[in-house]
DNA sequence: TCTGGGGTCCTAGGACCC
DNA sequence: TCTGGGGTCCTAGGACCC
């Protein structure tokens, strides 16, 4: 058996728990740049707040129905992301963290009462944490996941459903769109649709070798996990990024390449930040920058240039010249860009380093030091309290006018209690 | 006027090897 | 006129996830 744990409408929840006044009613949390809704409420989804509306679109929608908006607080997110975590950690040997408002857990060799076990866990979480979590049991990942979506859509399961016999099971899929299931996304739909298939329930009809046929390994996967045979394995060990990016969309376009270089630089310190942060060093860097894709009145332009460290690396210093070096050769005069950003790959672990014929390594072992001194005065004293020069004042400032406190994260913002 | 950011895995095809 | 067989590795692009 697996459990998924799914926190509701996360950023939403996030918010809510500092600001109780907002339960019942539409709120909706915004992307970088106050850009996009990436969170609403149940209230915000029935007005019809769609996942990823633009804010200017919706403006309407806000003004009639009195929609709260807050712009994203990532801070909190990731600290109250935690204290979720440590609830669902205190309740078996391990978890599998799937992203900032989800974790599996693999309940293997566990005897009890499952039904009883989701929803205790999910009334623990709500009670230590505040945050409303929805917990469902199943014989595999992707059935997991199904049944945390029907805690949401019945609030007389209390957040937890167990869903293991067979012909409950194949109720529920007959009742299951396809495209909501787990790892079937626009085009498979499609797909699928076209092949007269609408339910999990009828996909799971078809047969094997047609299904890995049509939809490859992953297809097949999916058929699996939906036949109740575990197919996803579950990997409760954190491993070290593949790839690092630092990618940013502006609130006007920059024209100006001095300005963009400080753009650039500061994403490719960032990702050096990370890369040392998780002891890996980065063998190739890609820049690009990109025009605004959605203005189609203007010549579309999108550069990338990759470049190819002789030894992998994670030192600001190579990172941040490699990087500017590489937009110098992509960057052209005139072009108004919206969006850049740098990705970090070819990423292992920094003690399996080969050194080079060419480079000198004193050089290399000095270079060493200094991020090591930066990285200590950087975590005594704050982010960027020590940088390059390039850098300049850093990240330009995006529109962000409804952020909330920093509660749980920043001392002056910690809540009063009288 | 205003449209996010950060990931993973798989596959096909090219380049290259003996 | 006739022109092998069996591999590996890398990369770009597609599809998907939250």
């Amino acid at each position: 058996m697996y459990a998924l744990a799914d926190c509701n409408n996360f950023f939403v929840s996030c918010e809510r728990v500092f600001r109780p006044d907002l339960e019942g009613k539409p709120v909706i949390v915004l992307s970088n740049n106050d850009g996009c809704a990436i969170a609403r409420s149940n209230e915000a989804k029935a007005i019809g707040i769609k996942m990823g509306d633009p804010l200017f679109k919706i403006e309407h929608l806000v003004k009639r129905y009195g929609v709260t908006i807050f712009s994203g607080n990532m801070s909190l997110y990731g600290d109250m992301s935690n204290r979720v975590r440590q609830v669902l950690r205190s309740a078996v040997p391990a978890i599998e963290v799937y992203s900032i408002d989800e974790a599996f857990l693999d309940l293997n060799g566990m005897a009890m009462d499952f039904d009883a076990f989701a929803k205790s866990l999910s009334y623990r979480c709500r009670r230590f944490t505040g945050i409303p979590v929805s917990v469902g049991v199943s014989h595999t990942k992707t059935l997991a996941k199904i049944a945390a979506k029907l805690c949401k859509q019945y609030p007389k399961l209390r957040g937890g459903c167990y869903m293991y016999r067979r012909e409950d099971i194949e109720k529920v899929l007959g009742r299951f769109p396809i495209e909501d299931v787990w790892g079937v996304g626009r085009r498979t739909a499609a797909k699928l649709h076209s092949l007269g298939i609408r339910t999990a329930y009828d996909f799971t009809l078809m047969e094997e070798q047609r299904v890995q046929y049509l939809f490859g390994i992953i297809g097949v996967r999916t058929w699996k996990e939906l036949r109740g045979i575990p197919a996803i394995r579950f990997e409760d060990v954190v491993v070290a990024n593949q790839s690092i990016s630092n990618t940013r969309s502006f609130s006007k376009e920059i024209y100006n390449i001095e300005e963009l270089t400080e753009q650039v630089a500061t994403f490719a310190t960032m990702t050096a930040e990370k890369l040392r942060k998780q002891h890996s060093v980065c063998s190739d860097l890609a820049v690009f920058v990109r025009t605004n894709r959605f203005k189609d009145d203007i010549e579309q332009v999108y550069a990338n240039e990759l470049i190819t460290f002789l030894i992998p690396t994670n030192s600001t210093n190579k990172i941040v010249e490699a990087a500017i070096n590489g937009l110098r050769r992509i960057f052209v005069k005139g072009c108004g860009y919206k969006k850049a950003g740098v990705t970090a790959s070819g990423i292992i672990p920094e003690d399996g380093v080969t050194g080079s014929l060419f480079e000198d390594v004193a050089l290399y072992e000095q270079d060493n030091k200094l991020m090591k001194a930066m990285d200590a005065i950087n975590g005594c004293y704050g982010k960027g309290t020590v940088k390059l020069g390039s850098l300049g004042s850093g990240l330009i400032k995006n529109t962000h006018e409804h952020e909330s406190p920093h509660y749980t994260t920043r001392k002056e913002d910690f809540p009063k209690v009288r």
